[in-house]
Order: structure tokens, then sequence, then C-alpha cells
DNA sequence: TTGTATGCGTTATCAG
DNA sequence: CTGATAACGCATACAA
């Protein structure tokens, strides 16, 4: 059973398709008489009449439809951060196609490759590295996009990230506020803007604070709760007797949780811990986790918003927006252990 | 710059657009001589051409998509369901379109919709209620469909669920075996299927088992943390001393744990506490939860699979899948409190 | 084996 | 203000 078509409506109201197709669309309905126009919104009622979005794109190249491509929707980084993005598309009238690249660039460029041909009116990428070919080539070719999260290197392209900085100065320097004096960071993989900010920025606030500063930044080589964990026993098994440790995103200190215990040891008793993110249920984990927490929902919101605005208005200088960070304190931290001797 | 279309292909090989076509095309390309079609292959893969997949729906009614109805992606219990799905999906060569309803039949209505319209060769959805007039009228309408997670009262559509009567059944069965007598169930919203069962099953085992029965059962208004906490506030102040919980999943169960923590009540000292689903992180909750465990990924993959076979077969009967569940022992369940006097 | 013609459902351009 | 006509890019029935 075929869908009521333009056609048919027409054929109901009286009318030739071409103006059935103008009273139906709001931006076109001045050009067509107010009861010629009734009878035909009338028609399209009473037969249940639903554009066919494909027929439209096809013709306008158009598609009311944006693109959210992400790394991994089982990181529970992602899915508020969705959430903040639909709730604004949607009420802009767009549809939200979601992608999983499942961190791996063919993989991106093939679902990007397949959204464009979808005609997707723009992109919301959570994927960015510094470094990005493929999000390079698009900007050269003009296509609407902005970057959630995570940023390239590269100005020219808008982006909104959590104030990454500001949050490890945060995490730092409330350690150093308890006492510790030997803190390390596990890092995330540097080829992200994340990353690499909060390393950088770590080591900027230890020699700052005249916190013993020997290297203590661990590379991971994923934002993976098992890269956290062997980034922390490999710590450990250097000999560097650390009672701090910055981690780059929440997983990681989720792996620091594992090493600890592998080995009998606590924390905080034997070494404090802060997270990054504030991903659900840190409040419930033994002990709860002291973390940055960074505004999921806005991030996706503000994404959106920027990417409304660049459809609009395409000549629009490139923005890229720092969202503030808070730290929540819980009790993964505290003063570090007493020296014996 | 427009992209390369089938024209230019053929244009650039020599021949005629439907001859282009033809080569192109793996299904048709027999009807061609090999020598054209190696031709065809080669100027498509100069001009680095992709087929413009609105055009081709338009034409063909079929888009080489399938949508995915959740009810909401921050429920952790999605993400894993979704990447099953994807992951059998992307082989058969289908895109997936994830779309949010927020747990809202008119959002669901309006979602699913704009799926059809643009053509999604089938559905796969994790939204169903018991009495769905949605369902049931697309199974009127011969809609390929699959429902996953839960089911409809209606045997016509097919699904593929979890086990839940035998979960709850090892669940409260490790209670008892604990020595508990006095146990309560937290139920989900008593209109999905996951939730009726659980709690039916509850009430049979409760009296298989001759254990203290005096209708222990509480519903819970939504699947959330919130609700749970609230169910289990109400049933902490109807005076009645349960030993046991077992909750409707895990996030209800999360919501238990707050509500002992806001008494002074310890989970296990004073009551046990079960989950259901095997969501991330329960195992470094304080305590570790003890759940039934659903096999997240393979709910997906079978559901996937079990659509591709009904587009393949449109005819088939409708099969309801249920999926194998086992429970894991953490340390939120121990044996219940010594009574005084 | 290949080319021609047609249509999928819309919208845009051009007359009237 | 409205109708006729063409075109978006592709696939297919039919003709050659």
């Amino acid at each position: 059973m075929p869908r009521t078509t333009l056609r048919s409506v027409a054929q109901a109201a009286g009318v030739h398709a071409a103006t059935a197709s103008r009273a139906l669309n709001p931006e076109t309905r001045h050009l067509v008489n107010a009861d010629t126009a009734r009878r035909v919104l009338k028609a399209a009622e009473r037969l249940g009449y639903q554009p066919n979005p494909i027929a439209r794109s096809l013709k306008t190249a158009r598609s009311n439809t944006i693109g959210l491509v992400v790394p991994d929707l089982t990181n529970p980084l992602f899915p508020p951060i969705a959430r903040g993005i639909e709730e604004v598309l949607e009420e802009a009238g767009y549809s939200v196609w979601i992608v999983n690249t499942d961190h791996d660039l063919a993989r991106e460029q093939a679902l990007v490759e397949s959204l464009r041909s979808r005609q997707v009116d723009g992109l919301i990428l959570c994927t960015a590295h510094l470094s990005h070919p493929l999000i390079e080539k698009m900007r050269d070719e003009g296509v609407k996009m902005v970057l959630a999260n995570r940023r390239t290197d590269d100005p020219g392209v808008p982006s909104v990230t959590p104030d990454d900085a500001h949050g490890i100065d945060l995490a730092v320097r409330h350690l150093a506020g308890l006492g510790h004096r030997r803190i390390a960071h596990l890092a995330g993989p540097q080829s992200t803007s994340t990353a690499l900010t909060r390393a950088r920025t770590f080591r900027h606030v230890v020699r700052d604070l005249g916190l013993d500063d020997d290297g203590l930044v661990v590379e991971c080589a994923q934002w993976s709760e098992r890269a956290g964990a062997e980034a922390m026993n490999a710590l450990l098994d250097s000999g560097t007797s650390v009672t701090g440790v910055t981690a780059g995103n929440d997983l990681i200190a989720l792996g620091c949780y594992d090493a600890l215990d592998e080995r009998g040891l606590s924390c905080p008793d034997d070494v404090s811990i802060v997270g990054f993110n504030n991903i659900p249920l840190l409040d419930k984990l033994h002990p709860p986790l002291t973390t940055v927490a960074i505004p999921h929902h806005e991030l996706g919101s503000e994404a959106a918003r920027m990417l409304l605005d660049y459809i609009e208005e395409p000549d629009r200088q490139p923005r890229s927006v720092l969202l503030p960070v808070s730290l929540i304190t819980r009790r993964s931290t505290s003063a570090p252990p007493q020296e014996n001797g």
C-alpha cells in the first residue's frame, strides 16, 4: 500500500502538484491564494500526507539531517553529549544520525562518506585527532562541521571542548593542597587534543608548584580501563613512588583501581586518584572517585547550536569554545601516607 | 563541486548510463560484456564515483539502512546491544540509524515515521510495551521488524529477549540458599514484558520455595535509580522487614543502595541486593553488585540476524528467541542478619 | 550485449 | 496566482 503522494493531494484539492507543493511549504505558501492553500492543507490532512524526504533530498540536495560521529557509544561520556545535540537539533527541525567508528579511521572514513552521500546538512565529530587528514579535507571542501570534546590542531575548524587545562590545574592543585609532592599523570593517547592539553598542563602546573618532577607522565595507548591498568602497573613497576595520580579520564582512573587492587594497595590510603569527565556511577564506586566534571550535555547542545549557526551563515569565522569544568571531590583523594624514617 | 555521477562515469567509459549502471551493480554485471564492464569499473574508480543512495532509494524504495529504536542511550544496557546489531548488519551491507525515544510514545511515533519515510528496510525496537498500538499497526502493515530485549503480548511479532524468568529464578534461589526468607522484588514498570515476567516469576518462585509471602512486590514507575530509591524507601517505610531484594534491573538496585545509605543501613549486612542486566562498573561498586547477566551483545546480533532473515524471507513464521542468562555472584549478597530473640 | 525511454516524488523555473 | 515542464541520479522494462 503506497503512501499518499503530493500528486494525490493535489488531485484531491483540484490543483496542480506544483501548487500543492507551494501551499504545503510554509516558505512558499505566500505565493498561493489563501483559499487554495487551505484546500490543499485540508486534503493533505485528510489523506495523511507525509512528504517523501528522499525525493525532497534528491531535488534539494539537503536532508534536514545531521551526522554525529562518535568513537564509541559504550563510553558513557558520549550518550549525554548525543542527548544535548539531539535536543537542540530536533527543536530546529533536524534529525540526528549517530554512527560509531569504533576508534577506527577507515571505518570513520567510510561512515562519513556514507553520511555525506546521504546529503547530511552538517556533521558533528567527537573523533578528532590533532592531525586529521579527513577533517582537513572536509574543511577544504567547505563541509559544515563542528568538533565536540576534542579538537584538531587547525584553528580553522570550529570546536566545542571542555577547558582541559583548567581541569588538570584543579586536579593537581587539589592533590598538592592535600600535601602530595609526587604526582603522576596517566595520559590518554597524545594524538588527541584532550590528552595533549591535559598532559602539557600537568607538566606546567607541577613545575609551577615546585613539586617533585621527573617526567611522571605515562601515556596510555587507549582511553580504556585496561590501558589505565597497564599504565599504572608500569608506573608502579618502575619503582617510582607516587602518592597521587591524575588520570587522563575516568576509565583510565578505573584501571588504576584495578592495578592497586591487584597489588593489595589501597586508594586513597596509599595512592590518591583523580579522574576526568565525571561519568555516571563514580559516586558509588569503592572509593567514590574524585574527578573533573565536564558539562556533557552543554558540550552537545553548544556544538549543535554552533553547527546551526554555520549552516545559516556559512561565512562566519570559525570559533573555538571552551566550556567550564569543575572539580568534584570524593573519597579517592586524601592526604598522602606518612613516610617512615 | 558536484559529486561524480553515473552519467559522467558512463561518458568517461564511452557507454550509456544504463550500461554503466549494469556494470557497476554486481547483480547485473553478467548482463554486460566483460571488457565493457572492466572499462566502466576503471572509469568509476578513476573518478572516485560513489553511487548516490538517495537517488537509488527513490528508485528502488529500499535504502540498505535499518532503524534502531532505543528508549534511552544513556542507559548502559543499550550501547552494547547497538554494537551487536551494527556488527551483524554492517557485515551484511546495511547502515544502522539509531534514534532515542526518551521513553516518550509521541516521540517514538514521530521517529519511527521519520525512519519509515526514509525507506529503512527494517526496524529493531528496544522500546516495546506489552500493549503497543504502534507496533501492532506496523505488524498489520507488514513492516519488517524485530523486538529486542522486550516483547509485546502479541506472539505475531518476532523478538529476542533474555530469559527473564530464569534470571529471577536464579536470583531468588540464590538468596534463599543463603538463608533469606523475607525477600522483596522491586519491579520495573509492569507495562513491559521484562518487568512483568520478572515480577510474576518472582511470585511463583517465592511460593514454590515456601518463603514468607505477602505480596512483597513494589512497582517502580521507571527503570531508574531514582525510582528504585523511592520504591525501596516505600518498602522500608511500610515496616515490613525484608532481608533480601531482587531488583527489576541494575539501576533500580543502585537506587536501593541510595535508600539504604540514607538510613545508615548496610548492604549486605542488613539487606542483600541482586540486580539484573550486569551493566558495566558493577564490579567496582561498594559493595560489588550481585546481578543476573544477560548477553547484551548477542541480544543485538541475534536480533539483527533475525531481521535479515525476515527481510530475505518475508513469509517466515515469527519466532521468539529467549537468550540464556546467568547469575554473577558478588558481595552485595550474604547470609541474612541473625534475628535477636 | 547495449541503448532508449520512463518514472521514483519533489521542487524550481518559466510561462501564462 | 497557477499550471506546465524539467530535473535531481539512478534502475529497469523494453526495444534494438
